[in-house]
DNA sequence: GCCGTTTTCGGCCCGACTGTTTTCAGTCG
């Protein structure tokens, strides 16, 4: 896709204008272009074609002409000629914790160094101290940086982050001299996946809470511990940020901590045209009083804006929306009357019929699919006309005797090669639901992986489309398909796409969720659980659906039985 | 390089921590 041949283009420059030293801000403009062209759902190639390039927000006159010369011939001028006046190994020390464009161009340009590889060498060999700022400190700082860059620090799931987060919170909040403490950042904003856990604590006594913080058990290395605030690494190589701030200024400090970056800066720069400054104390005029810092919702209140929900907070149009009162009603967990998408020991689930029927009622569902693995998946014990035959002998005697939850006699049936369904039509129609997935044939091309799946939208037995892009976290990405295409099917056959809320695939993701969602698509949550725990995935899925701006008419799963059932067939 | 309910020029979010300094630049989020 073009979209993402010009966001790295876009990047590098900003990257290597950064290492070259030039006007920050032309700087930040690039990446902030390559952001938001990364972030789109359509191709910019038809915005170029109709001359509307500079429609997008961020993207002016000569960006535009970049766009369109990459669209034409695969680069652009200004990126070929400022690759040729710093090598790519110089650009890539950037990744090391701790060295920045002003650090990687002192060691190129003072001892030519130009590799990750050789910054190594040099600085074991005693060559790096004795540069200007540049001493014994730095050195080991720059060797530990890239210890830690070569093991890949790489983004984790959602429920690893929670995790990690929860041990944290559940150590610290007993301390006496916590009076608040909550997980912030991207996990607060329920990424599909995150990078470090940030977190943010209140409390009149900072320093016991550093204190306290990084010497906690299951941290290996403190990375920074100042007065209030601290970095360490756990012993999972996972970054925690841990910020105490006094709990006047908790709301202002959750607001700054949980982001994102451009959320923030669109709100600062608002700040600013209303003649305020914005910082994690609060909101301040030009006397410096404060006149908001102890909830966001103050916060907020002060700018003339509704409440943002944190999953509307990545500066893709919730601050307008907030400004005119527009923000949609997201859908909550409490909406949510069951579950598309869960497994029984009858294929490769870990418990019985029964035991997901408990935990579907503890979390007060009216109904939940058991959609066990069709016949050709053999690799999951995927159920034949004989087994099928027993299953739902076994679910039609347990729904005789349960009181306020239906289990519904669902499939998780293989969409083939060509876009069939594996069983044939007098068994689908057996099936109070039918969900389709691709679990094959991912190296097919977008054409025919699009083809497929819109095939299975049109089969009238086919009510849901399980993780349309196939994607694991985190060995498997996304294959490609045309969005487009399979929208349009959804929507004219009236087949629901879904969340999947399953840490390890969050699938679709939030930005073609919302896209589905504007094509008329309806969307359904799954939570693809192969254990009555996982049942709880939910939460995920649903902070999914707040991501892509779903509303509880969005889903299916905020629909009574009754009126499922009746809107689910074709 | 972008952008305008103060502006087509002159702004551009804001502050903590580190390591090296001795008042601050660089990095990070």
């Amino acid at each position: 896709m073009i979209n993402a041949r010009v966001a790295d283009i876009f990047r590098a420059i900003a990257e290597l204008l950064e290492i070259r030293g030039g006007n920050p801000f032309r700087i930040r403009a690039y990446g902030r272009a390559a952001d938001r062209i990364a972030a789109m759902q359509e191709d910019v190639g038809p915005y170029a074609a109709q001359g509307r390039l500079e429609e997008l927000e961020g993207i002016g006159k000569d960006l535009a002409a970049k766009i369109e010369e990459i669209i034409a011939t695969g680069s652009c001028r200004h990126y070929e000629d400022l690759k040729k006046i710093i090598p790519r190994g110089v650009v890539d020390m950037l990744a090391v914790p701790g060295i920045g464009p002003k650090t990687a161009k002192l060691f190129y340009d003072e001892l030519d160094i130009r590799s990750v590889a050789a910054l190594r060498r040099a600085a074991r060999r005693g060559r790096l101290a004795g540069l200007p700022g540049v001493r014994q400190k730095t050195v080991e700082n720059v060797l530990k940086g890239i210890e830690l860059v070569e093991k890949g620090r790489q983004r984790m799931d959602i429920e690893t982050a929670r995790q990690v987060a929860g041990a944290v919170v559940g150590e610290l909040k007993n301390l006496k001299s916590v009076k608040d403490i909550e997980p912030a950042g991207s996990l607060r904003r329920g990424r599909e996946t995150v990078r470090d856990i940030d977190i943010l604590a209140a409390s009149f006594k900072p320093a016991q809470v550093m204190e306290a913080f990084v010497a906690l058990p299951f941290v290996k290395r403190v990375s920074a511990h100042g007065a209030t605030k601290s970095s360490v690494l756990t012993k999972d190589d996972i970054q925690v940020d841990l910020r105490v701030l006094a709990p006047s200024a908790f709301g202002a400090a959750l607001l700054y901590f949980t982001g994102s970056k451009d959320h923030n800066i669109k709100l600062r720069q608002l700040a600013i045209r209303k003649k305020l400054r914005i910082n994690e104390y609060g909101v301040f005029d030009k006397k410096e009083r404060c006149l908001a810092s102890r909830s966001e919702a103050e916060i907020y209140a002060r700018l003339g804006m509704d409440f943002i929900p944190p999953e509307l907070r990545e500066d893709k149009g919730e601050i307008e929306a907030a400004r005119r009162h527009r923000l949609p009603r997201l859908v909550t967990l409490k909406d949510i009357r069951g579950d598309f998408h869960a497994h029984t020991n009858y294929s490769d689930g870990r418990n019985t019929p029964e035991e997901m029927a408990t935990a579907a009622r503890r979390l007060g569902y009216d109904y939940l699919c058991l959609t066990d693995h069709s016949v050709s998946l053999r690799v999951a014990r995927g159920l034949d006309k004989e087994r099928l035959k027993k299953k739902r002998a076994h679910i039609d005697k347990l729904n005789g005797r349960l009181k306020g939850l239906r289990l519904l006699f669902a499939t998780e049936a293989e969409i083939d090669a060509d876009g069939r369904m594996d069983y044939p039509v007098d068994i689908l129609r057996t099936f109070d639901v039918v969900v389709a997935a691709v679990h094959s044939g991912f190296k097919q091309s977008r054409a025919h992986l699009t083809r497929r799946i819109v095939r299975a939208c049109r089969n009238p037995d086919v009510h849901i489309i399980a993780h349309p892009t196939g994607r694991q976290w985190p060995a498997r990405p996304s294959y490609e398909v045309d969005f487009d295409e399979i929208f349009k099917a959804a929507a004219a056959t009236n087949t629901a796409l879904e969340i999947n809320g399953h840490p390890m695939r969050m699938d679709l993701g939030d930005i073609p969720a919302r896209a589905a969602k504007e094509a008329g698509v309806r969307l359904a949550i799954g939570t693809d659980a192969h254990d009555a725990a996982h049942l709880d995935y939910m939460r995920f899925g649903v902070g999914l659906a707040r991501r892509a701006w779903l509303e509880k008419k969005d889903l299916l799963n905020t629909l009574s039985l009754e009126k499922l059932l009746k809107v689910i067939k074709k």
